[in-house]
Formats: structure tokens, C-alpha cells, sequence
DNA sequence: CTGAAAGCGCTTACAG
DNA sequence: CTGAAAGCGCTTACAG
């Protein structure tokens, strides 16, 4: 049997009133019985049963990570890793812990549902692609405080400030010079990459350069190297990942052409990719870690103080220059 | 106020204990109040409170899933959110909950001993880089089943077949002809290159080819270059990751020798890179999500039967061919 | 099969 | 500042 506070009141001889307002930090407690206490516990090896605690104030002291099930988007990204680890180490610091929860949108969620019917957590972190409106609904009902990661309409979020990034990576190009860009992802599937190009845009029109959208070109090597083989060039690419990228730089080496001399690449988010390209990539770096310390420090703000107005937090991007461009 | 058993068993016309029990479905109840009793539920809406439950039980039916803070090896590395994907999956399907808890070897690993100690959780998933002797010690103390990742004497454990790997790797290129192969990696590190490695040597050793071992290479492109680029060269190699075997492949390519023509490269584990690589990799491919299904699989089955032996899996690993083998 | 009752380990008014 | 007591929402012998 363990230690509970019953033996420890009884091995300091106060209360058990007395040693939960200890442990509560309560400052109605006399500096006398605070070290008697203090001792017994230490004594007794005592750990407070965070079971029954919990169980009247009705928390949890955990938050939800959500995700999506064999989403491999999800799944193959390190990204998303390194954002569960800025929201595990910003709650730590916090003294929340972190549950990972995988759901279907096909069965409506219930597997995030049924852990906040079940009271387990206090809070919940959940990707955009999630945030519908009934989901949303459903935590408001349940007063469960949430967090979105990417920009929604629906509560607070946080994202990259894609947008800028896209500006940054266009005016990288035409500060060298360049008067003829162009910008290359798929713009039908990712919100981020419409960001991205739409930053471009207007960064090149503001310049007055000439500038190509091409928003219909997958994620691919192939589809990179494509272009790079093809007739037309530009002088300046701003690619919307870093595969497609390395396609590009492989079909331009292909047709002779010289990279940054001749025609400049740039990419967005800083991998082991952009590093075994050739040349090196140039890059606009997203700290997705921070993003995810944010999402945690956010969340953590409304489980602190119930009410509030949603916030957001858009996360500053930076240009990480590399031997693609000059 | 959320909706209670009392109020259930109140709506319902029998006792508090009755509903309890169609809840744990006890077979001690009739079909008629199992009946009333289902109908309440479901008019009430209600939902089990599990804190008031697992204060009883003494069970969270969550599980720690160990990962070491700060480690960009881990965090670098997708494999591990497979792994983990894999433990959320079987878990769940076994209605546990996954619970990240992030360590520091410098504080002892409080986070996750403390998490232990007020019961937040009953089995324990973790690295094999941080199953040393007092950790164990204390899960057994605190009769708290664990699984490790990665080749333990101290205690249960799932692996990746890294021996049956390098064998497998090495046997494909031998059945091609080639006589004089050569294994690169960094054994200094870590342990699966040195059993990589292992399994290589007796398999070219097996088939009296010669064969050089390189245990001294860095795992970076730069690297493999290096060696693609030098005088020396073998028939086949065999590399212990995709990013040396990329810098390979480039270096060859440099030094104007065909592959798979006159020399061939197998390297392990499937990833993006493995296909950016010029020519294609012939890779050993790893199932980690798998590894994470058997980790939580070995502990449910520790969490059902209090008792039992220490048990081990090792994952057979499957050869995929492309172009840069024969 | 069923219910009344004790109890899990804590917190929190309440009265002093 | 302190303690006795009620209560959180369940489960589980126990007696029927």
C-alpha cells in the first residue's frame, strides 16, 4: 500500500487538512506545521495520489495533441515532431502533460470526444484540417479550451507567417537583380503554399518585375525536374518545398544550366534535403519547434484564465542563404 | 454539472451499484435492468467520470511513451514518430491511452518517475539508450510493466532485425557475383550499425568473398562523397544510411563509375531520400511503425497478466530493389 | 441478481 | 492558523 495523506497528517501529527494545505501551497499554514509536514513527507516518501486530486478539482493537468490517423502527411513530416516537441517542453515547464491522440474524421472524432467526456484532459492542440465547425462546437460545449495550429476563423491558432516568407523569398530574388520570377508548388492542395505564393506575388508585383505563377506543380522530383528540363526559364524560382526543389536543380544541371550564375533557387523550411542538394539550397527557415511552444503557451494562458478572447500568434520566418541563390 | 451514477441509477429505478456493474459489464445483472439501465445512459448522455474510476482501480490505462529531451536524433528522425504512431494504434485498439513524457538522463529521469509515482500511468515504452540499471530498478520496484526499444538483457524488448539486414544486404549483392564488398558506417555510435555490419561479415565471409569494413564513416554526405570520390574502390556497398549512401552515389558519379554497372550500393531504411538518390537506392527497408505495434503489444500483454517472462521480438526487414543494385 | 454501505485519497467550506 | 466532517464519483465486498 502506498503513503497517503493520512499517514503522513498522522506521522507529523497535524491534520490531513493541514497537509493538503501544504501541498497546496496554501498560505494558511504556520511555518511550524509547514516544516513538520514537510518533513513527514520527505520521511515517508509520501507522493500525493494525483488520482483522487484531480478527481475534485476535475483536472486533468494533461492536454491533447491531436492527429490525424494514417494521415502521411502527418506521419512522414519530421515537422510535425518537432512541433509536438515545443508543445511537450512549453507544457512540461508548466506542469501539464502531453496525450497524444490520434482520430478519424470518419467516426466524428470520438476518440478525442470520449477523452474529454472522460474528463483526461484539461485542454486540447489541434491541426486546422481538423478545426470544422462541429468539432469546434463540440469543445465550446464541453468548455475545453483549444488551440489550432494553422489560421482558422474558429479560436485561437498559431501559424507560420507563410505570407512573408514568400515576400522574403521573392525579394531575396530581386534584390540580385532579377526581373523575371516565378513561383512553383500546388497551390490546389495546401493552404500554406497559396500563402506562400500569394507573399510572392506581391512582393514581385510591388518591384514591378515580371513574375510566373505556376501553382499547378506536385510535390515532386519529378515533377521539379520536368520544369528544369523544359523550354522556359526564369531567372529566379521560388520553390514551395524542398523535393520539388531538388528536382529543379537536378533538370537545370541537366540542361547546363548554371545555378545561382544563370537562374537562382530558393525553398521554403530547412531539412536535410536542402542540404544535399546541389548546389545548397537557399531557404526561408520555419520554426515549426517554436510553433509549437507557442500553440502549448497559448493554451496554457486559457486554462489559466478561463475566459478571454481568442488570440493568434503568426510566426516570424527567416532566410537562410545558401549556394542556390546570390 | 456533469450527469452522475447516481443520476443515472436514479432515472433508471435500481441502485448506483447496478449501473456500476452493467459499466464493468458484470455478468451479476439481469437483462431487464441491464436494459433500463442502457436506456438511461443513453437519455442522460451520461459518461463515466474515469478519474473517480481509476482512482479505485488504481489504473490510468495510459501508457508512458519515453523520449529523450533535446535529442535531435530523435526528434530529428521521422522513424520515431512512426514508432510512435505504431504504439498509438495498437494501444488504442486496446483502449490505452499514449501519454509523451520528454527525460533528461541529467535529472535522472524525474519527469518520468514522477509521472510513475502519482499514478498517471501503468506500462512504460522506452529507448534502450535510457534502460539503464537504475531506471530498470525502479519500474520494478514500482511493479511498473515496460517494454524497451532496442536489443536489453533487462527486460522485454522489440527490435529491428539488424543482423538479418546486413546479411540480406550483403547476400544481394554476392548473388550478383560481386567478390569484394564493402560495409561503411560509423560503428563508434550506435549499436545497429555494429550489428548492420555484423550480419554483413558473415554473410561475405560465408561466401569466401573479401570484404572491407569501414566503421570509421561519418554518417553525412560529404562523407560518402569522400569515399566515392577516393582511389579505392569494391564492387558492391553496403551503407548503413541514406544520406552516406547519397554522398556516395555522388562521388561515384564524379569519379565517372557506373552504378549499378560496375559498382553496386544498398543502404537501409526507406525513405524520401532513398529515391532522390541518382540512381534510385536498393534499400533494406525497416518497418519501425511495426516495431512500435509490437512494443505495445508486449506491454498490453504484461498489463493483462501481472506475471510472465521477460519477452523479445526482433522485426524481419525486407529487401526493396532499385537501381542502384542488380 | 440487487441494494445499502463503506471506502478510494484527496479538497474545501465551516466553525473555531 | 487548524481540525472535524462532508463530499468528489465511482467500485466492491457483504448480506440478502
Amino acid at each position: 500500500m502506498a503513503v497517503t495523506i493520512r499517514d503522513v497528517a498522522r506521522h507529523a501529527g497535524v491534520s490531513v487538512a493541514t497537509v493538503s494545505r501544504y501541498l497546496n501551497n496554501s498560505p494558511l499554514i504556520a511555518q511550524d506545521s509547514r516544516e513538520k509536514v514537510r518533513r513527514s513527507i520527505e520521511e515517508l516518501r509520501y507522493e500525493p495520489n494525483f488520482l483522487a486530486r484531480n478527481m475534485l478539482t476535475k483536472q486533468s493537468q494533461s492536454i491533447a495533441f491531436v492527429i490525424e490517423e494514417s494521415s502521411p502527411e502527418t506521419y512522414g513530416n519530421e515537422n510535425y515532431l518537432r512541433i509536438q516537441y515545443g508543445v511537450e517542453q512549453a507544457l512540461a515547464q508548466h506542469g501539464y502533460y502531453l496525450m497524444i491522440i490520434s482520430v478519424r474524421r470518419s467516426d466524428h472524432f470520438q476518440s478525442l470526444k470520449k477523452v474529454i467526456l472522460e474528463n483526461r484532459i484539461d485542454g486540447v492542440i489541434l491541426p486546422v484540417q481538423m478545426a470544422g465547425k462541429s468539432l469546434v462546437r463540440f469543445l465550446r460545449e464541453k468548455q475545453t479550451p483549444f488551440v489550432v495550429i494553422g489560421r482558422t476563423e474558429l479560436g485561437s491558432w498559431v501559424d507560420i507567417d507563410n505570407v512573408s516568407g514568400g515576400r522574403a523569398a521573392a525579394e531575396a530574388l530581386l534584390q540580385t537583380g532579377a526581373r523575371d520570377v516565378c513561383f512553383l508548388g500546388n497551390g490546389e492542395e495546401k493552404v500554406f503554399v497559396r500563402e506562400r505564393a500569394e507573399g510572392f506575388r506581391a512582393a514581385a508585383e510591388a518591384s514591378g518585375a515580371k513574375n510566373a505563377m505556376r501553382l499547378d506543380c506536385p510535390a515532386s522530383a519529378e515533377a521539379g525536374r520536368e520544369i528544369g528540363r523544359g523550354d522556359g526559364l526564369h531567372e529566379g524560382y521560388v520553390v514551395s518545398d524542398n523535393v520539388t526543389a531538388f528536382g529543379l536543380l537536378q533538370g537545370l544541371r541537366e540542361r547546363g544550366i548554371s545555378v545561382p550564375g544563370q537562374v537562382q533557387v530558393i525553398s521554403f523550411d530547412d531539412g536535410i534535403i536542402a542540404q544535399l542538394c546541389a548546389p545548397k539550397l537557399t531557404v526561408v527557415d520555419i520554426d515549426v519547434h517554436q510553433l509549437g511552444v507557442w500553440a502549448a503557451e497559448l493554451l496554457y494562458q486559457q486554462l489559466q484564465s478561463a475566459a478571454d478572447a481568442d488570440q493568434q500568434r503568426l510566426l516570424p520566418v527567416r532566410l537562410i542563404r545558401r549556394a542556390s541563390s546570390r
